[in-house]
DNA sequence: TTTTAGCACTTGATACATTTGAGTGCTAAC
DNA sequence: GTTAGCACTCAAATGTATCAAGTGCTAAAA
């Protein structure tokens, strides 16, 4: 158990090292203290606060800086999240205000804002697509024998996909097969949907379309398209970061894992809470050692979870994150839910 | 003018720095020269290729290495097209051996090809958008007042956006706009609609609709994304190089260049040549000084000319940059050849 | 006139020693 | 339990010597 100068101490090495960067020593340390002791006192309890494996040295006579273990302590135990500077309020504010015509120019939105907020990389995750109901699908032939498939959801996301016709397939059979879709699928969440692809509807098509397969290719790309999960990363390039990045390829890496949205889901997995702060050695990628995860859920109520999150150095101000974030979720959730109550209205 | 001797020293200076990327000196440069000449010949020589500008030093008492002024001479006298090593043209078949729907998909997918294949930024521009010819706009409804504006071009491109309808526009009205649209505008060039649509188009709508801003709104924008040309850059991660990045700083303003089409666009202007290479000095940004752009037109007959990029490190290995970029340039014409040829066949 | 051999000179790189400053741990006194 | 004082450590900066690569120049050879 640690005591309160501890507490006081481990604190102010976790807010010195964030602000400079540099190891922090007795000396400047006691400077900021509230308390009137000596540097020797001080020395005595970075001794126990090294013990205890909260802090480190980078030398034999170094200053301190907060070991993982300590920033987990940090962040259990003695962050408080700062209030939200008015700048960064307004700057959210005029950001989201225009109109958006759909979902995911918001949640590609609300990356770029983060990010550049931030100076980090920003990831946004929109409300879950996963409960969400198909609401149509059709195809618009384009000449050509090209058409565009376009299938929306009840959540607003709208996906389409051009296709070249397959020779089997003739208007009137098209047709036939569109309204047994629409018919037989409409309103279903979409994991109903594909499960129903999978059993009874190719036998259903069947009768109307010789080979069923063609159609159900194009229909089930679409699909895959608007279940899928998708990821909005802005500020990339603030990985780009002397304090973490150590050589050339090790940058190219990281790269390559943001810009692979599969990875980057499998990392981030669910978050048990609310704001979640995950370090470097608890993420599962190596890479990564070096960085930290903030993520934060929000509630869109009736349509679903989403989350957004900053990838950034170990080192980062958590309190003004964590402050930021958590009014940021509330801002998003309010836009998204103006998004979907708007558009009932007209 | 120079000497036989001298053109050979130059162009063999070339080669060394380009493959080793250290100043050539007399005694490497004296081991790689066909004729038998002492070193002091050759330093003489390179005296004289400094005094002309063609070479220059790092320090007073470094190897030469080939100034921006050399590499202009190198490359409009004595650079030689390398043929392309059997397995990049493998590579470049079996990438492209795939269907594709849409033009811009070729387009994306050459300049990956060429960036993985060259180590360099490549970029890619379809053919001229400019010439291509309206065949079609419609709007589908989405449900919720959404509707999805599409337009299609002779070219292949496929324009789409969502929009939310304006409250003053019924459904009559517009299936009477979208046919005028379609009766006065289509199998026009693009040019000519944007034209059009400027003088006496709004006041033929203006019959059937009150105001017809709401409308060519939507239209405007759809046709304004569809001429737009369009710039497909990969291996932007490949701008960081030690060679050519001194600072992060630079490195973060060079990908915000890259990633903004309008600049990339003003920068490569319209080429001259079939296969042109302007040096760091000849573009007109500043961070580009230490890089070179090859760019390569091709050409598809009716459907216009395009153009492929490569950006690197003013010393790239031009012979077989070149060299690549010319077989390139006719499998990419090719290969968009057939897809024009085979959608009209279907 | 051109080429060559030889030599003095310059420079960056490398290795090594020295100094400096920030910081530590420990001890003995308070 | 706290503090002053001191010896000690280490990284970083600075200085010094050496080496290798390469140059320019001169005078002799071709």
């Amino acid at each position: 158990m640690l005591t309160k100068r501890q507490l006081v101490i481990l604190k102010e090495i976790v807010r010195l090292y964030t602000e400079s960067g540099q190891p922090v020593g007795s000396k400047k340390l006691l400077e900021q203290l509230p308390m009137h002791v000596s540097s020797a006192t001080v020395r005595n309890e970075m001794v126990r606060l090294e013990d205890m494996g909260l802090i480190e040295k980078t030398h034999l006579s170094s200053g301190r800086i907060p070991s993982t273990k300590g920033y987990r302590y940090y962040l259990d135990h003695l962050v408080e999240p700062s209030s939200v500077a008015a700048s960064d309020l307004a700057v959210i504010e005029t950001s989201f205000d225009q109109s958006y015509h759909q979902i995911d120019q918001i949640i590609a939105q609300s990356a770029k804002i983060l990010s550049s907020l931030t100076s980090y990389t920003a990831i946004s995750l929109g409300p879950e697509l996963r409960d969400s109901r198909l609401t149509g699908f059709r195809l618009v032939p384009l000449g050509d024998q090209q058409v565009m498939a376009i299938l929306v959801t009840d959540n607003g996301a709208v996906e389409n996909q051009i296709f070249t016709l397959p020779h089997e397939l003739d208007s009137d059979s098209l047709e036939k097969a569109i309204r047994i879709i629409n018919d037989q699928l409409v309103g279903l969440p979409l994991t109903d949907v594909i499960r129903r692809l999978r059993s009874d509807i190719p036998q259903l098509l069947a009768q109307y379309l010789g080979t069923p397969t063609g159609f159900l290719n194009i229909f089930g790309n679409v699909l895959k398209k608007a279940a899928q999960e998708r990821f909005y990363v802005d500020g990339k390039m603030n990985l780009i970061n002397p304090a973490t990045i150590k050589n050339v390829d090790q940058l190219k890496s990281l790269y390559s894992l943001v810009d692979q949205n599969d990875d980057l889901a499998k990392l981030i997995g669910i978050p048990d809470q609310t704001i979640e702060v995950r370090l470097g050695d608890e993420l599962t990628n190596n890479l990564l050692r070096n960085f930290s995860l903030i993520t934060a859920t929000y509630d869109v109520g009736d349509h679903g979870k989403g989350m957004i999150a900053l990838l950034g150095p170990t080192s980062m101000p958590y309190s003004r994150m964590i402050g930021l974030l958590d009014v940021f979720r509330e801002e998003l959730a309010k836009k998204i839910t103006d998004y979907y109550t708007h558009r009932g209205d007209e």
